[in-house]
DNA sequence: ATGGTCGGCAACCGA
């Protein structure tokens, strides 16, 4: 079982991309965030073309999740529940004993922002999600673009980045707490080797070539099936074509 | 400190 996330960064503008990657890596799931596409104007035929059922929430220019699946989920839900449920930052489906979570978590913008505040508030809502629906004996993946960098070696320049909405002590400290409900990050579990990332800022120059990145793409799996996680790989390719994404594939591989 | 580049969408916002 092949399990993958990408930030698309517009699911329509990265369409091709999309589609050559499902071809080549065959997953058995691809999570999606950032589709920037109200649902009516989801591509959907080009993936069901491909054999892959979608499940998707999105909304206009901003957010939008989706799972793309080789099987149809059990179960299909979106948000975390209660006022500003956020829909188009989470998507769950089920597959048999296979409980995935897909999130887009909200970026932060700046330390002084309201939005960093709804951004610590949002990791306390889904480690409370976590409690309400699962329990860490379970097999459960969290996936996405969590929008946070663990550890200094998850940072090129870690050390000018304190201050930083995806790298402060606090926004770490939120993150690690959520991750505490019961998570092992698979990626690390198969590669403990500093200068691996996720995410390649295109404002500026070189970053792929010189590997400034940050790793803040994850995916997450409670211990029992991280026990049977094979492998995990950034692929770092898509960031080398034409229009590429700032985001990587990131992958895992399941023996189940 | 600033600006750099994208995508959506039609002026800027978000990242």
């Amino acid at each position: 079982m092949r399990i993958a996330t990408f930030n698309a960064n517009s699911v329509r503008a990265r369409l091709d991309i999309v589609l050559d990657w499902l071809n080549k890596h065959d997953p058995d799931v691809l999570c999606m965030q950032e589709t920037k596409v109200r649902d009516e104007e989801f591509p959907l035929g080009p993936f069901q073309d491909a054999g892959y059922h979608v499940s998707f929430k999105g909304q206009k220019s901003y957010n939008g999740v989706a799972i793309i699946s080789k099987t149809r989920p059990v179960k299909v839900s979106f948000g975390l529940g209660g006022r500003n449920s956020d829909e188009t930052r989470l998507a769950y489906a089920r597959f048999g004993a296979l409980h995935v979570i897909n999130t887009y978590v909200p970026q932060g913008r700046e330390i002084t922002h309201e939005m960093y505040q709804y951004k610590l508030k949002w990791f306390r809502r889904l480690k409370k999600y976590f409690d309400q629906k699962f329990t860490a004996r379970m097999k459960v993946v969290w996936v996405g673009d969590l929008n946070v960098a663990p550890e200094a070696m998850d940072i090129h320049n870690a050390v000018q980045q304190a201050k930083h909405v995806c790298y402060h002590v606090d926004v770490r400290r939120s993150f690690a707490s959520t991750v505490g409900w019961g998570f092992v990050d698979v990626f690390r579990m198969h590669h403990s080797e500093p200068g691996c990332y996720t995410f390649f800022d295109y404002r500026q120059r070189n970053t792929l070539k010189e590997n400034k990145g940050w790793r803040i793409d994850h995916v997450l799996a409670t211990p029992s099936l991280a026990k049977k996680c094979t492998d995990s790989f950034i692929d770092l390719e898509p960031r080398g074509l034409e229009r590429p994404s700032d985001h990587t594939f990131l992958v895992a591989d399941f023996a189940i």
